[in-house]
DNA sequence: CTCATTCAATGCCTGAGGGGAATGAGTCAG
DNA sequence: CTGACTCATTCCCCTCAGGCATTGAATGAG
C-alpha cells in the first residue's frame, strides 16, 4: 500500500536538495534520464506532483517539501535499522560518541574516566561531527550518543540528559563600542550584527538577513576579528580565549545546556550505562 | 552503504512476526521460496544472521530483534513520508483524529465544537483505532492526531499535550471481598489478579503471568463479571458504569492522563490549531 | 533574429534480479 | 518407517531499472 522504495526516496532527496537533475544524478552515480524516470515513477505512484520543473529550473511543490522533510527522517530510520541490526550481535561493540571538536566543555575526560570505571564499560570511539550533523549521526545509527547544545541543536527523535548549564558570553573586537564594559545585556546587543549559524533553526528571532553565514566557532571568530559580526556563545564554546578579542558575560541571555543525547528508542544498557556515567561525572565537577 | 529496500524490510518484519516463512509469505501474497531468498539476500547484505532456522522452527537472533524493532519504526517513517506527501498538496485536507471508542472522557464534542469555531477549522474525520495501534496511526501518517492515555500508550516519536488528569477506579464484582469498601488502595489490591492489557508495556510491575489477556475495557468488564480478574481503570474509561459491578476510587494509584498526541516533527498549522482548540476546550470544562 | 547552451524528457535496448512452480532435505509424530 | 510439515534449492520467466542517444524547450548572447 505504501509502496515507496528507499532507493526512490534517496533519488528524490538528492534531486530535492540539488534542485537539478544532472547534478543529482552525478551525486547518485546514475545517468540523468534514469533519474528523471525514477522521479516520474515516484510521482505517479504517490499520485502527487513533487517537483515543478520548467525546462530551466526545478522547484519543490508543497508535497515535495513534505516528502523531503519526512523522507529524510525515513531514510535516517532505515539506515539506523540496518546499522543497529549489524551491530546488535556484536557483544564487544564499541560505544560511539560523536562530538564537535572543542565542544565538550572540558568534561569529556572526566566522563570517559567515570565510564571506564564501570564494570560494563566498553571501548569508546570518538567521532567528530560538524555543527549540523551530530544529531543525524545518532539518528541514522552512525553513533550511539552525541554531545549537543540545547537549545541550538534539533533534538527531534532524541532523548537527552543535561550535563551542564552555562551562561553565554559576547565576543567583540577590542574597538567595539561595548568592549570596555564588564558585562552586557541582550538589549545592549539588540542592534548588533549576529552571524547566521548554518543548520541551526534560529527560532524566535527575526528572519532578517543579518550577519555572515558561519558553520562553527572558528569561522565565527574569524568574522569577529574582521569586524563583520559579533557572537554570543556558550561560555565553554568560547574556549580557548583569543587574545585579540574581548569576552563579556551576557547575564540575561537564556542559558545554554550541554546535553548528552541518544536515540529515543535506544534502550540498550550500553547507552544507559554511559549516560549514567556522564551525568555522574558532570554532576561532581 | 545502507542499501536496505523497504520491500525487504517488510518481508523481514512479516517473517519476524510470524516466525514462519509459509504464513509470512501468504500474508505478503508472494510464494515461500521468494521470501526465503529475500531474507537470505537481506542477511548477506547486512552481513548478519537475522533468523535462526532449524528445519522445524524459526527464531530471531539478537540482530533480528534489533532489526524488527527499528525496522518497524523505519517502515512507519516511510509510510508517513508517503502519506504526508500525498496529503501535503491538498489544502482542503480533513484533519484525521483517531480515538478509542468511548475513550474521549466526554471531551470530544466540546473539543470539536471549539475547533469548529476557529477560522482555520477543517472538517474532522474520526477514525477508530484499537488499544495498541492508535499511536501507530499517527506514526505512519494514517492520522494526524490521536487521543491516548498516559502512561499506558507508548509515546515514542510523538509529542503530546495533556487534556485531563484523572484518578483511577477499581472495578469489582459485588461479591468481591473489597466490594463493600467505599475506596481502596493499591496495597489492598496488591494480591489481586489483574488483566494483562494486550500491547501495553506494563513497565515496573512483575512480569508474572497474572490475569487473562484482554484488548479493551469491554473484554475486561466481561472477565470481571466472570470473576476471573479485577481491573483498575482511568475514571473516564470506566464509563458507562455497569449496574452489576462495583466501582471504587483507588486514591493512591498514579493518575492517568488523557493526552492529545501528534507526530513529533509535524508542525503544520492544521495540527497546532486543533491542539490549541482541544487544550482550550479541555481546560474550560 | 539566430545560434549556442543548458536541462529535462523520450525511445529503445539490455541485463540484473525478483518471483513462481517443482523438488529436495531435515525434523517430528505416531 | 512413513507421512506431514517446513525451510532451502534449482531452474526458468519476465518485469523493470538503468544506460545511451536523441529530442525538445527555454534562455541568453551577439
Amino acid at each position: 500500500m505504501a509502496e515507496l522504495e528507499t532507493r526512490e526516496l534517496e533519488y528524490f532527496v538528492a534531486v530535492a536538495e540539488e534542485l537539478h537533475f544532472g547534478r543529482a544524478a552525478a551525486c547518485l552515480a546514475i545517468a540523468q534520464p534514469a533519474l528523471s524516470k525514477a522521479i516520474r515513477r515516484l510521482e505517479s505512484r504517490l499520485g502527487v506532483k513533487l517537483l515543478e520543473r520548467s525546462s530551466r529550473h526545478v522547484a519543490l511543490t508543497s508535497a515535495g517539501e513534505a516528502l523531503l522533510h519526512h523522507g529524510r527522517h525515513a531514510l535516517n530510520a532505515v539506515s539506523a535499522a540496518a546499522e543497529k541490526a549489524r551491530r546488535a550481535g556484536d557483544q564487544q561493540a564499541h560505544l560511539r560518541l560523536v562530538i564537535k571538536p572543542g565542544g565538550d566543555a572540558n568534561l569529556l575526560s572526566g566522563i570517559l574516566a567515570a565510564y571506564a570505571g564501570r564494570p560494563d564499560a566498553r571501548q569508546v570511539d570518538i567521532l567528530f561531527g560538524g555543527a549540523t550533523d551530530r544529531a543525524d549521526h545518532v539518528r541514522d545509527g552512525r553513533a550511539d550518543v552525541a554531545l549537543l547544545y540545547a537549545p541550538f541543536d534539533d533534538m527531534t527523535g532524541l532523548d537527552h540528559q543535561t550535563l551542564t548549564v552555562e551562561g553565554r558570553v559576547a565576543i567583540l573586537r577590542p574597538d567595539h563600542r561595548l568592549a570596555s564594559r564588564s558585562q552586557v545585556t541582550l538589549a545592549d546587543l539588540a542592534q548588533e550584527t549576529l552571524p547566521r549559524w548554518k543548520g541551526v533553526r534560529w527560532t524566535g528571532a527575526p528572519e532578517a538577513e543579518r550577519g555572515p553565514e558561519v558553520t562553527d566557532a572558528a569561522e565565527a571568530l574569524q568574522m569577529i576579528r574582521l569586524g563583520r559580526t559579533i557572537a554570543i556563545l556558550p561560555r565553554s564554546l568560547a574556549q580557548p580565549m583569543h587574545p585579540d578579542l574581548v569576552y563579556l558575560p551576557v547575564n540575561d541571555a537564556p542559558n545554554s545546556e550541554l546535553v548528552l543525547a541518544w536515540a529515543q528508542d535506544d534502550r540498550r544498557r550500553l547507552v544507559a550505562s554511559f549516560v549514567a556515567a556522564a551525568v555522574d561525572a558532570a554532576g561532581t565537577t
